[in-house]
DNA sequence: AATGAATGAGCCTTCATTCAT
DNA sequence: CATGAATGAAGGCTCATTCAT
């Protein structure tokens, strides 16, 4: 049983990192079963068919990263430090995890996804709502919609994780801090 | 030559249609065929193999969405201005051309792309420094990393398109608007 | 075109050879590719899958099957000649189209055949049913069910041409002429 | 041992059922072994391979359905009632054992069949022929030849069971009487 | 003796590409 | 130039058989 789940655990790790770098119609089953390390038909003893695997990866990856999110975060928090310390969190997540990242922004619109899937995603989302609510209750910040703080944060992460995939430029704290200002200090009230 | 032309511009669209539905993968060069309206054989008269398509469709995609980008710009413009409107040019640029838009999200980092394409692409961004010069240098902007001005546009671009399509939420002007102000906000305050 | 017919016919054949030695699963559609002298996607040009080729199998034998029970019958024939004739029609059929007998035992009664084609069997029928009420009314034959006739007539040309193949005895004139008489002297009026 | 010749039964029994209804490729030795509640590999302590099923089923059914046809037989009996009784037996045995007809209409002419076994069914229709002896001795039929009594006799069985198959018509009392006297009569009657 | 997880050969089918017309 | 019939390599998946437990 020790044994199957790492078997089933290596089959995941090998579609991930092959995938990612192949897509989905790029790599065949073989090739995910050759770098996991088992027969070509084993896999199918753990998952019903080839999408599965990547469904089940997607959900894997999401909750991965939803714990890595609420990590370490102090009881009482600042709303500033909150929202800073989660886009860092997730920042975090995404510039040391190469391959769960590029997963996610390649697979997270793809139609291999199911439904319940994503609805599980979207409730794992009611911590940034609470979070906004109470920024904006406190005065901590302008009266922004929720979308505009969702745009705004996944939108950097996406970049900024691109940026270091590019090679372009390194992502160095200095960027991220300066990053984070602009989108703090637009959201946060305005002294007219 | 003209019919050239235009059997050639047939098989892109087509292209461009099929395979940001169906992926690139999932879009037999045969469905290609049928939809431009020539016989398969043809297409590799016009393109080396199918990989070629894209690469091609990549570049004359960008080349449009830089044009896009440039227009109605007036000559002696404010800083804030000329980037709000570049900005809405991209923004609506995505939000108008849904296919292209797609398109670039998937295949902006596919290794479809050839170096020279991707060359060609940075070069046309030069606009863009000078303009965050120019903005510094006069003071109407914070002295902002130019990629921290690049992570902010393409970000709110790429998420705010996305937001569209997932259907989640309208987007509005006011939605835009809102963004906005976050963004040049953040980069032209002054911190007391 | 001519070349086109010229393959299916090709690719027919060969199924039909191939799937009554080995079986429907023992035949792969490449060995059936390969005596058919094309290529295995060839096949697909042709046939939507496997089983298609089964059931246009089928329905030609069926057709010619027909066509050879009504072949050679005078205008103005008596009952028992008209019953003679065609039974030997049948089974000459049978005995002399080795390949195309054992692929109606095989598959008369195989879940591969679709219902319109076997509606389209059934239908071919009606000549024997007209037969028997004919023999019935004039008094040639005894009162007997259609379906009586129908066993008894299928019952031998099967059992003939098994016999023929299983090599036990050679199905001669004799033993036909034995086996007629018995049939047809049961079925016809009781001399008491 | 009684465990072990009860397991082999419900191996057997299972891949009566399965394999009929789904033939010898549609049926995985998993699913015969799940069917019979034995696990997979046990399968092969008491067969060589999946053929190997196949033929002693073949060899089970073909004594059951001998010690049928000599069930019942009196002793002092007219040639015409030993005869009459025998064919009601076999087709009784086909009528009411479904499973063991269909198997034996789909797998008597099959390759799957060892020699060996093909000869001791012939072994086994001694009784047959020395019937006719007497019948052709005594008068009590015509002098017909062997193998026609037996196309006459197997081609009414499995006409009438695959008539039952079908579904197309009842076979009724009424229905076999009909069919023996045809063939009685037939065999019987003397030629003026 | 019994199991069932693991295997990999082999199946049906698709499709990028070629080439005779 | 344009076509589309033909090809065969390659893919996803199944399953008979083996073998460690």
């Amino acid at each position: 049983m020790d044994e199957s789940r790492d078997k089933k655990q290596r089959i995941l790790q090998a579609t991930l990192r092959l995938i990612t770098d192949n897509g989905f119609h790029g790599t065949p089953v073989s090739m995910i079963a050759n770098e996991a390390g088992v027969g070509a038909g084993t896999i199918y003893r753990y998952f019903a068919n080839k999408e599965a695997i990547i469904n089940e990866l997607y959900d894997h990856i999401q909750k991965d990263l939803h714990a890595a999110t609420m990590a370490n975060i102090p009881a009482d928090v600042s709303v500033r430090d909150e929202f800073r310390l989660k886009w860092l969190n997730i920042l975090h997540y995404f510039l040391d995890h190469h391959y769960e990242a590029r997963f996610l922004e390649q697979y997270s619109a793809s139609p291999f996804i199911s439904p319940e899937v994503t609805e599980e995603k979207n409730r794992r989302n009611a911590h940034l709502k609470a979070l906004i609510a109470r920024g904006v209750a406190t005065g901590a910040i302008r009266e922004v919609d929720y979308h505009t703080v969702a745009v705004l944060l996944w939108g950097t992460v996406y970049q900024l994780h691109q940026l270091q995939t590019s090679g372009m430029r390194q992502v160095t704290e200095d960027l991220i801090d300066d990053i984070f200002r602009v989108v703090w200090d637009g959201m946060s009230k305005r002294q007219d």
